[in-house]
DNA sequence: GATGAATGAGTCTTCATTCAT
DNA sequence: CATGAATGAAGACTCATTCAT
């Protein structure tokens, strides 16, 4: 199973068959994403995305245990994406000296971002959120990631002085949710205008609920 | 919509059959509502609801055309509830003279406590949300009359010249978004501790965003 | 699942109902000795059940869980056809004072008659016990059985000082072995003149070895 | 039957790869005979005897035209070996003043003995024996040949006289089957005591069986 | 109207076998 | 010759829906 190479030998000869083997892997994933996001994940059966992919039922089953796996893997290469982008904007120690609201805004702006990396997947994740536990767990995870450097960027501000008294725990969770809803809700379901009215909008509450004046 | 009146025999004798009729479609209703919110909606089969109903296969299918006719109904009826709930609670011509603060306080704590109704239903209505057309129509539509309920209630107090200068159009959205997923996530994954934090973390946070000072 | 009548109410609307359950049950029951018998247990499909006993798939599935337990129901009926022959015909208590001889020719032609009863299922038992466990339990029960009743009868001609000193547990496993085998092997391979000649040569040698002179 | 001769190229460079042949055969015989006992022939797969005769599935393809061969010529092996056995202690010209009962012991002993040798195949025989008419044609050949072998000796101790009055032809073909099935059943369900055991007895019933005293 | 047996299309999944590299 | 990716036929099983009784 898989492609375990046997040895450093004959590595002319494995190789070619590793990019096919990789090729074939990714072209499931893609067409699994593509039908996913068009159909849903139920109505999408396995012939249709071995047809999709170009290649026979059978060997969608030699790359993947089940359907459930290709979803998983689908969605952590989509969360680690997202996770690539929390870590690199989220990161609190460049904020040092930079405009307090700037940082807020960028903050909110790194979420309202999030959803649009894959969106059609990222609805299939919304999708499947209440129905498969591992999809909630792995959506909590990155979740939880996103709440706590919010919360240490909270933290940061509040230490120099420059935030409400607030419970930095309870307002990352509460601004996150807020943030995470408004975000999604005008990507799946709003114009290009409305995402930017309630980004604005989003940013806006944030910031008058963060901040003193 | 709704089940097809099979024929208008004679009314003395329909009546108590009705009764009968009445008390089936309901036992029927409660049962799938229990079955949806146990085992999700997909893994409920008919044959599930009509033995909880006490009834035969043949008789669900009497009273309801498809499954999904079924949710829809028990969607239809606890949107309707929440709808009544709405309608009493944001009834903004009330609040004329009310303290504004206590206006919006009561406004968040409605969409908080939309959720406490039928929470199990509430789950299988996210779980269908992006899945099935139809629920996302209604949900969309209870959540428009939310939202212009809120709208109006943010002119009423905007015209008595309290609130900071918005468009109460998108403060509605966002507020109602930021409001109601902050509810729906604290019911769903939160103990009631957490959810008495969110809610009045949320409450400060639209208080902020909505009054001057 | 099932006929579960609901009440005495009705019956004659059960009646019939049941009646036609029960005849669908046999039903299957028959196409798939008949099937198994045929074409061998792996080798029969689902489908060819259902073709044969002239119903779909579906109902096979709504009398049986599996293929498999079609099997053992099939198994435990033979089972206790042989059980029941045994327990008739190696009624110890009736020999008290027969002819020693005959009672065991008696006990050997039993045994050879068990291989009488539904020769094809018994091949099937056959090609089933050594890969599944249940039918090789099963199996192994009504031989403990045939074993005990034939060590009680040694007991018992023993007592009257009849049988050469021989450990009665050890004899009676043996010499089962020794006749179920001739006799499956007459009846699954041998002509009917060959069985009866296997049949008086394995008495001859079982009442050489019990019998002292 | 066995593997098509691929063509007939240069001998003196054939013959290291001839020897690697016959290794990688072997190789493959040896990880199904493995697989087989272990899992069973229908749950063996060809990919499971690949790995763990550390080549490729195509090359088991190579050597043999399915996976039945496999089976075949693993059973003709095993039954070989069985046949040499039985040719060489079943050798009744060795036999000519040898103690009576001596030689029938060793018959026994021997027929028993067969059961010794790769057990875990001989289980796979039988699984197969009522399903695959090759294997039952094949185990009975070499049935034939014992039969024939047992015959012979009993025709011979006749000849001197020290027999009782019996058909050698069917007194072979029960004793054959009393003591292939004693022995099998003991080899496959007993423990060694209890091989003993019903070793002893077996011999013990077929000597009063055979034998005038 | 009620019943629940019957339907059968539709899914997932497996694996012996082939063949391009 | 070896490889192992690809094939696709085949089979078990489910369940919403229908309809004869």
């Amino acid at each position: 199973m898989g492609t375990a190479p046997k040895a450093e030998v004959a590595r002319s000869v494995r190789v070619p068959q590793q990019r096919r083997s990789r090729r074939t892997r990714k072209a499931i994933l893609e067409a699994a994403a593509a039908c996913f996001e068009e159909a849903g994940y139920d109505e999408t059966t396995t012939a249709m995305i071995a047809r999709r992919a170009g290649i026979s039922v059978g060997s969608v089953y030699s790359y993947f245990r089940d359907k459930r796996e290709i979803l998983i893997e689908l969605l952590e290469s989509t969360l680690a994406e997202v996770a690539r982008l929390v870590a690199e904007r989220l990161d609190v120690d460049a904020w040092a000296d930079a405009d307090p609201r700037e940082v807020v805004r960028d903050l909110i702006d790194t979420v309202f971002h999030t959803q649009r990396m894959r969106p059609g997947l990222q609805r299939i994740l919304w999708e499947r959120h209440f129905k498969d536990e591992v999809v909630h767990t792995h959506a909590e995870a990155i979740r939880d990631r996103m709440r706590a450097a919010i919360r240490t960027a909270f933290d940061r501000l509040s230490s120099r002085g420059l935030l409400r008294d607030l419970d930095s725990a309870t307002a990352a969770a509460v601004v996150l949710n807020a943030v995470q809803w408004n975000a999604a809700h005008a990507f799946m379901y709003g114009t290009p205008e409305w995402i930017d009215e309630a980004a604005g909008a989003t940013a806006d509450m944030v910031l008058r609920f963060l901040f003193r004046d």
